[in-house]
DNA sequence: TGAATGACAGATATTGATTTTTGTCATTCA
DNA sequence: TGAATGACAAAAATCAATATCTGTCATTCA
């Protein structure tokens, strides 16, 4: 038995049952093997819950880390890399919205393993605007404060939160209206007295 | 016995109880009538609970409305704008977490009160973008556009879904970092090819 | 000898019988 | 005569008994 195994277990049980009605003697049942058997590779319910969240999270990561890492302009890559994850996580929720309500419960517990996921997003994001600074295309001067603050001010378009929202039409003029904003700030980067 | 009485008694007893344990029984034994006189003056337990939300929802409109009307500098007005809204929900789930709980579970039920709370607190950010246009502060062509946008992109310092986040000291810094690139956006309002 | 088992205690969830609540309305009250 | 009552049916919530689950560990297996 390998934690592979397990964690490839766990996903399709917690696909087929949902987040509550998950249990580890399922995941056992599902594997043919007894319950202790699954306690022997993970201390806990709660450390295979934030393995599957990993996973879960990885699978959007690693798209967009390949986004971050191209050489195009910074201006172009910010954009589809924003729009990436935004086009991701809606479309778990509209292909299967039992499943993503099933992400969505999971990444609520596991805290800190989305707090890590959200670290690494703002790495990638930092990545791109710090090409952008250097090509001088923006004229921001801290990059990993523009990073937080283009992240905080698109949440509305990634934060599962949000999900309701994402069923309305408009929601993609909407993005389109926060990264106009946005664009400029970056582009322009001066502050203005009030 | 008046809608207001029923709705100060509804509040309290929410207050008390919370959202899950308080019954239209509850309401009226607090006033010592029969349930029945509930029903005379509301059509339903959904029409009381959206009664004392849309309530609640104007004690936050009302002073923002205020700043909205004001003369002074649009930006300045703006960012008072939009910090206020921060604040005074900040406030409430700071000052007492459990009734803000209270607020937000409300809130989800009554999704159209929310929708229409919503709807004018846009319209007053319109008001104000616009006399920032005319006086020529903003070179933003489309007020209400913009002011969806602003509202949109922050959406994490206003919305309950992420209150726990405000728990985060740099939350005002976070916060400050959004408002200068919209700022710059809504001054400077060119569009910059990709 | 490292991996899996299954019995076990304490914690948690399920179930179905019982109580409470919602919403209506004919009757009473002032 | 408009407002309040209280009895009622149907729907929903509660509660306590019962079953299941989590996490551990001495024992078995290969």
């Amino acid at each position: 038995m390998t934690p592979e195994r397990i964690l490839d277990a766990a996903e399709e049980v917690l696909r087929r049952y949902g987040p509550a009605k998950t249990t580890v003697v399922d995941v056992a049942r599902f594997l043919e093997v007894s319950h202790g058997t699954i306690y022997r590779h993970f201390a806990s319910k709660a450390a295979l819950r934030d393995a599957v969240a990993e996973r879960w999270l990885h699978r959007v990561s690693l798209p967009l880390a390949e986004i971050a890492a191209e050489q195009g302009a910074a201006a172009e890559r910010l954009h589809r890399w924003l729009r990436q994850l935004m086009v991701l996580k809606r479309q778990k929720v509209l292909d299967d919205p039992e499943l993503f309500a099933t992400y969505s419960a999971i990444a609520e517990e596991a805290r800190e393993v989305v707090q890590a996921h959200i670290g690494e997003l703002v790495t990638q994001l930092t990545q791109i605007i710090e090409s952008g600074i250097s090509t001088q295309a923006f004229k921001v001067t801290d990059a990993h404060q523009a990073a937080k603050a283009v992240f905080s001010a698109t949440a509305r378009f990634h934060h599962p939160a949000h999900a309701l929202e994402w069923r309305d039409p408009n929601i993609d003029a909407d993005f389109a209206q926060v990264w106009q904003l946005l664009l400029v700030g970056l582009v322009v980067g001066e502050t203005f007295k009030q």
